[in-house]
DNA sequence: TTCCAGGGTTAGTGTATTCTAACACTGCTT
DNA sequence: AAGCAGTGTTAGAATACACTAACCCTGGAA
């Protein structure tokens, strides 16, 4: 028959051209580490991707070699203009994504962030401009990570680890670092601990995390959430 | 930090275990190729997949050792039982998401396909579950194709190729090769040749294809399409 | 100062998917 | 009989991604 497939092979698309799916996963990455304090090097790379180190050697150098990022003398790696732009896609079409699956598809708010990572790579811009129509409200994703390019960016807030013990605390964000771990982002749901809502902190340690207040209810997040967690 | 990434990467699911995603997709092909009457042979594969034919040689191979498929002395591929369930799972979510991609999202029907095709090797049994819930009353693809296990299948069609002149026509499906190209379909559906609508044959050759009226127009199809279309 | 932890690289493999080049078989057609 | 079209295979190579094994820094702790 003459009709013939329209096959979109990803791999063949990408000759020589632009990134790879794994280069733009490890982007977004960067992109995350990069707006933390953190210095982003390659074992913090290989955690997140839970890949062993040559492996992020290897993928490192090709995306430097495509001058998607530098590396200082220390290997302290930094986003290219062009690496940037293709980070901050991604992390858009990430958290539109995530909204979408809340809003329209009602998967659990605890399962979006594995979700999304899956469905990413295989949105057509089409796709991407239909689900974009069907949350065009939103300018956060569902766990309040703002949406690049639509006027949000909570320049006050700081991490609830830093917060001072006896005074109120508002939860406006959940960094990607938490929401990778699905365990964790359904007990923090069932705590009501959502983008949104304050708290009064009665107290704070380095060792023992943070212990929050909301009316009757008093939890307890180690320092580790309690770093994830930002707000004012 | 502790939290670790959830990332599921199909390839590392696919070390000794499952079909990979490649092998889903011919099997998928398989499927179609043989619910038809031709053979199914790695000549025609390599045609739909738009490789060459070592590359199918290779995969064919592959699919046999993990005994998905089958060949005869002159090299014809028959589904296995363990195939032929992979490949209806794979067909079945293909023809949901379709409907899906029509219904909730708006896709245009001449595109979905090739939509379908990118996203179905993404959706985790969640997603799968989730997209059949809002799309639960429907019993074939928006192309008229059945939905396995769901109750229709259209025993009593034939190719509209094969239907007599003078005749009637009902469109019941238009068979996957046909869904492949996306200029085709937009033509078939701005002739308003949609599944459900009947027509009259006014003329029909293997040379130049056939000619159907409805009310005050008149439309001609390839023999190439005519096979492609099914009725009563 | 010695040594180890943390970070990074090189070298060598392995798997999945694809390609080109070259060759072989079958069955018509001239 | 010669030859070509259609089909299929083997051989060899490339790319992207991942691994283990082995080794090299650097900086602080013992």
């Amino acid at each position: 028959m003459s009709v013939s497939p329209p096959h979109i092979d990803a791999r063949k698309r990408q000759g020589h051209d632009g990134p790879t799916d794994k280069m733009r996963e490890y982007l977004e990455v960067i992109y995350y580490l990069s707006t933390r304090s953190e210095p982003v090097i390659a074992a913090r790379l290989a955690e997140w991707m839970r890949v062993t180190a040559p492996t992020v050697t290897n993928i490192v150098k090709r995306m430097e070699e495509k001058a998607y990022i530098t590396r200082d003398a220390r290997g302290e790696i930094s986003l290219t203009h062009e690496g940037y732009e293709v980070a901050e896609n991604v992390v858009k079409r990430h958290r539109i994504l995530e909204r979408f699956l809340v809003d329209i598809m009602g998967i659990p708010w605890h399962m979006i962030h594995e979700e999304a990572v899956r469905l990413e790579p295989a949105l057509s811009p089409l796709m991407e401009e239909r689900i974009e129509a069907l949350v065009s409200d939103a300018t956060t994703c569902p766990h309040g990570n703002p949406i690049p390019g639509r006027g949000v960016n909570y320049k006050g807030t700081r991490r609830l680890s830093e917060a001072v013990v006896g005074g109120q605390f508002t939860l406006r964000r959940i960094t990607e670092e938490a929401e990778e771990d699905t365990e964790l982002m359904r007990y923090i749901q069932q705590s009501g601990i959502v983008p949104g809502s304050t708290f009064t902190i009665t107290g704070s340690s380095p060792a023992f995390g943070v212990t929050l207040a909301r009316g009757e209810n008093t939890i307890t997040v180690s320092p580790q959430v309690a770093s994830a967690l930002w707000g004012e």
